[in-house]
DNA sequence: CTTGGCACTCAGGACTTTCGAGTGCCAGCG
DNA sequence: CGCTGGCACTCGAAAGTCCTGAGTGCCAAG
């Protein structure tokens, strides 16, 4: 009975101080819920969360902060994702629906984002690893010089040139194309690398590579290219300015982190299977420097599996709730987005 | 023979000014640098610049800080540009050599920009109204739907789908192509829009596209497209951690621009010919909240035609020659690196 | 278990004082 | 005529002091 109370209270303190910034007293937690028991029984309330360590005060004449220890029962056990009005979903919608390619949902997602939670938007790009083979085409530039571009079901583009030792002729260069293609197309991206090695026999060093050979082998690159799971859109720095107060603590070693794509991708987190939404709240983070800040990320893709991660960033103190639900949703639209496409 | 030492005077507030971040006083000016004269005489100095507007005091009994009418004197005549050591352009060159495409010679130099000057630097991406037409190519994807590939000297790829009304056979698919290219390539973008067009008769909008006016018409739509001319990268951003206490004055609102790209686009400039390290120092800018930064930009590009343009935002406070140079470095390294390709 | 009462703590704001870097001006000097 | 040393003056920033009030912990009574 009272523990229930103890609960009420401390999500009380964090709804209160999320909203005034400013530790929460006794007096004026009773007064601004309506909690029907007097200020001192709070107080007894508050000494025993302050000892099981959920809230802390910052010095001893002041109200109480929820520590990292506290959000995160407030966002495990005290709160609901509070769902999107329908105004909400429909701009979302018909933002996102605007979208002409990958790069532009990417793009307008991340703005979406940072404009719903007020926060620093983070968006991976959609991993190779996951897509399927669209097309190969091949295309002979000069008589030795092929550009080579690969279209992945997600949409993605990439194009590569290839210099041959010899010259290639028209009708070779349509069998190659057409050998690629069967050997690839539908195909995820793992399987496709496999068939397409078995194209080509195994080869001593020694021997100049054949057009298939350097063809093979710039497809299997681009398809193996790391460089596209690290690409990732930030948005809403400005929102940073927000907190000018905490610059030290909060602003400058997130404004850093914000450089590192690879520090990002780290904190969207690891690829979970399936859309799972996680919250990561100040230390429980790999870097002790953003140990003031939170990460809301989820995974997001077509069809059950998730293959990119999605989410904010911004200081532990921030509105939970709020800040899950927008993630949330602009994930699931999202994946809607790439599932008709 | 005063005029020149009082010139003097003003470089000395400046450098000293720029390296320690306070308004700076007669006597520590005599004595870090070598003027040889007492410090009344060059209070009269300061006296007489303060009279001009070169620089001001922030309150009564403190020393003097340049306005931005002195650092305006400053960057036009009382420096030159420092040339960067070997050591640095050896740096330089290694960093942007190692590039594998446009868009990766793109994003090193904003690095590089950002770690040269510890400044915000910002890169447009190479305009296409400069470039020309390397190739065109088109591939059929299903019967009545083609990928359209289009190749720019730039190194740039643009890709298009068309959805045709009827079946094109290989045979028509393979004269358009040629058709095609033999009107375009070679030609800068605007003339290649003009042959182009003019392959294609005029229709009444009654009379469904042909094949060649649908691919043209995408062909077309690639090449002024907009978009390119806009895309900007951004780099270095934590470096306004540096300014943390100016939050509100400088940061803030730099912070903001960042996310407009169309904001930072002006604030790089119209597009001048020629490669003009032009600087624009606090309220000469078109921002009035940006009016406590400063912009050193210059064009960019293989030949002698600028046709992007690169630089660096930061407070009007900064180290305006080592700016100059790493800016003027850079776009040369990059404009002749885009030369060779 | 809750509540009202009470003594205690202490950060932050308001106010004052002190300190010193820096200025402007003047009279003398080369 | 310009440079210099001297001197009185100004005023922001730093340090010290005081005071207030929100907030706490504890206790005895309901």
């Amino acid at each position: 009975m009272q523990e229930e109370r103890r609960l009420a209270v401390l999500r009380a303190i964090v709804e209160d101080y999320v909203a005034t910034e400013e530790p929460v007293g006794s007096k004026a937690l009773v007064e601004r819920h309506g909690l029907g028991v007097s200020p001192a029984t709070v107080r007894n309330d508050m000494a025993a969360l302050e000892d099981e360590g959920y809230i802390t005060q910052p010095h001893t004449s002041a109200g109480r902060v929820p520590t990292d220890k506290g959000y995160r029962l407030f966002v495990d056990r005290l709160t609901t994702i509070k769902p999107m009005s329908a105004a909400e979903k429909r701009a979302i919608a018909s933002i996102l629906d605007g979208a002409i390619d990958l790069d532009d949902v990417v793009q307008r997602s991340v703005r979406l984002l940072a404009q719903l939670t007020r926060q620093v938007a983070v968006v991976q790009y959609p991993t190779l690893s996951r897509s399927t083979v669209r097309h190969v085409e091949l295309v002979a530039l000069t008589p030795t010089r092929l550009l080579v571009v690969l279209i992945l079901s997600t949409g993605r583009v990439e194009q590569r040139l290839v210099e041959l030792a010899a010259e290639l002729p028209d009708e070779d260069l349509a069998e190659l194309r057409s050998t690629v293609n069967r050997a690839a197309i539908g195909e995820v991206i793992a399987d496709a690398v496999t068939a397409l090695r078995a194209l080509v026999p195994v080869e001593d060093a020694t021997t100049p590579p054949t057009p298939t050979g350097a063809v093979v082998e710039v497809l299997v690159d681009a398809m193996s290219d790391h460089r596209s799971d690290e690409r990732i859109a930030v948005g809403g720095a400005a929102n940073l300015a927000r907190f000018g107060d905490s610059f030290d603590s909060a602003v400058r070693p997130l404004l850093e982190a914000l450089e590192e794509h690879v520090v990002l991708l780290k904190l969207l987190g690891e690829a979970t299977t399936g859309e799972v939404l996680t919250v990561r709240i100040g230390h429980e983070g790999p870097y002790q420097e953003l140990s003031s800040t939170s990460v809301v990320a989820t995974g997001y893709g077509p069809g059950d599996e998730a293959f990119a991660r999605l989410g904010i960033v911004g200081p532990t103190r921030m509105d939970y709730p709020g800040s899950m639900a927008a993630v949330r949703a602009v994930a699931r639209y999202v994946s809607r987005i790439l599932d008709e496409a």
